[in-house]
DNA sequence: ATGAAAGCGCTAACAA
DNA sequence: TTGTTAGCGCTTTCAT
């Protein structure tokens, strides 16, 4: 391994001055920076980051903890987070915790001792104490999707208003009996979609027209399942508390020969890139996956570049997809590519 | 941000002796341990892992570049690695190449300049030369997927093999008039997948099946859009080289009103986790995405262990996964979760 | 413009 | 069992 010492020797300069060259800092004549710049490149030298950060003490990781990267959702999240990290120098250590509060813990703990610069969390498990082990290194944290706590900077996608246009738009479609399928378990992206419904009913004077609020599930074969019992309330249109569950309902609906949207309209939330492929693409808020990442790594360059900035949330605004699975006419893969396009915006 | 040297001041000792304690080393008495580890927990103490790798020259984190992190593939893959390496004390340092021959060209060079312990590697564009700048340093490097030259150890699904069960299969199901569909660009995978074609049907003298070969894509568009130019060879059963393209021929057949399996078969290669999910589940090869992660990391991390050991090459057996686009009876989900848990095998 | 010296946090010889 | 010393590769004052 060729470090500085040999380039120092092989040019009869000492290693201060060859680190000044390499680092392009002033104080070094011309002739002698090109050829130390020159030496270098010949003996095939590469900078030892590690040494590098143990006396500047800045490191060129971040960490990235995130519960399934098999999730395209968050596969988009982490697409957009390394692709911003990379662009600024930044490397990522990606932790999936796989929605388990041990591994999540452990994976703090690993990038606490690698002395990471900053670290993004996707998490529902998480607490303000766990990460607090961050705070005592001075590692900035920015929490992505869910905002972890109150001193905690936040990136999220704004559940309630992208909720709030599906609802409107629904209403305006003249819906008169809908169900409400929701995950089994309450999280804060869900409840906060649950609100929105409310909300935008009662404005309209419109609240019994939501004629069900189910607990369902959220995985396309829950959607599968679950299908059966929210027909039998005979609504006019559904809606899936995420995507993916909406594909199960849709799956099912196409086996039993139940027209959508003829028969029931349907609608989801998510905008995976799957849905707009599938044979009756669905109507859908599109999160902002891709941006969420970048966003969030963002703001914490930032944070690493200001170490005392208060904590900030940062909103960014969800927006509702029209396609075929709400009556609306919709052009096949066109949108897919365009919405695909618009979250790098 | 407590060091050593604390620890050490508060404990009357020498850095060295806490350095023993708190790596688990002989030489220090059970009393002055327990002081040791005692004050490091009350302080708490977190080792500097680039600092002790500095001096030991052994990096705690491995190396993971990819094609895109969005593809169910490369994910599932991602999942294995992180998962062996996290259960070894290793961290994973992702980067995203986006297929972008540059930034594969740059991760390889950050990977360098963080001295990381190895890499794993699955791409179609890199070369042996490329991957030269890891031998300078003594990294080693693991190709995944894609053997990528002679000198360098590969984890590979074996592609031949697993095509050649699905083509066996087809021709036990009577297919007379067959369309192969392959991508735009040869990729070994693919060229492996052909091979397996021809070899197949030439041991039953049945070449003639085989009645065109068309460059496609490989992508869900590209297999939607192709669809009608493979029909118009009338064909009885359709290869897509990849699950993806053949779920867009899928969506094709099923709003012109074209029965599969009864008007034409149809068979995909990868076993998506989709693939079990569509209204008419696809027959198709299952690749061992997370076990390609996990044996590659395997590999990786017994050849950080042991230097100078020869370049190996392992071959993973996919197999057929017989559903209801070729005809089969199929039981909906079930094959899904069991196919997930054979992975795990 | 260049060099000398110190030190980042840690480990590992060797000495006591 | 414990301490002393040196040094990993690099940067950064402070002299010169």
């Amino acid at each position: 391994m060729v470090s500085i010492k040999d380039i120092a020797r092989a040019c009869a300069v000492t290693p201060s001055t060859v680190s000044r060259a390499l680092n392009r800092r002033a104080g070094v004549s011309d002739k002698v920076r090109e050829q130390i710049l020159n030496k270098a490149r010949e003996l095939g030298y590469r900078r030892h980051e590690a040494a590098a950060s143990l006396v500047t003490a800045q490191s060129p990781h971040i960490g990235l903890v995130i519960p399934d990267i098999v999730n395209p959702y968050y596969a988009l999240m982490a697409k957009g987070v390394t692709a911003y990290a990379a662009a600024h120098g930044f490397t990522t250590i990606l932790c999936n915790a796989d929605r388990d509060a041990n591994r999540e813990r452990s994976a703090f703990e690993r990038l606490c001792a690698a002395r990471v610069a900053g670290v993004i969390v996707a998490s529902v498990t998480a607490t303000e104490k766990m990460l607090g082990i961050f705070r005592d290194y001075g590692i900035p944290v920015v929490a992505a999707e869910n905002p972890l706590g109150p001193d905690i900077t936040a990136v999220c996608n704004d559940n309630y208003a992208g909720a709030c246009q599906l609802f409107e738009h629904l209403m305006a479609q003249g819906c008169e009996r809908l169900v409400f399928a929701t995950s089994l378990h309450s999280a804060f992206s869900s409840s906060e979609r649950e609100r929105a419904c409310h909300d935008v009913l009662k404005a309209h004077g419109m609240s019994h027209k939501l004629i069900a609020t189910l607990k369902i599930g959220s995985t396309f074969e829950e959607g599968y399942a679950g299908m059966e019992e929210i027909l039998s309330y005979k609504p006019d249109a559904i809606f899936a508390i995420n995507d993916l569950m909406a594909l199960g309902m849709l799956s099912y609906a196409q086996e039993h020969g139940i027209a959508i949207p003829k028969s029931v309209k349907l609608a989801g939330f998510d905008d995976l890139p799957l849905s707009s492929m599938v044979s009756v693409p669905l109507t859908t808020v599109h999160q902002r996956k891709i941006q969420l990442g970048i966003k969030a790594a963002e703001v914490l360059l930032h944070e690493i570049e200001h170490p005392q900035s208060e904590p900030s949330r940062i909103m960014l605004l969800p927006y509702l997809v029209k396609r075929a699975s709400l009556g609306e006419s919709y052009t096949r893969f066109g949108g897919a590519k365009q919405d695909f396009k618009r979250d790098f915006e």
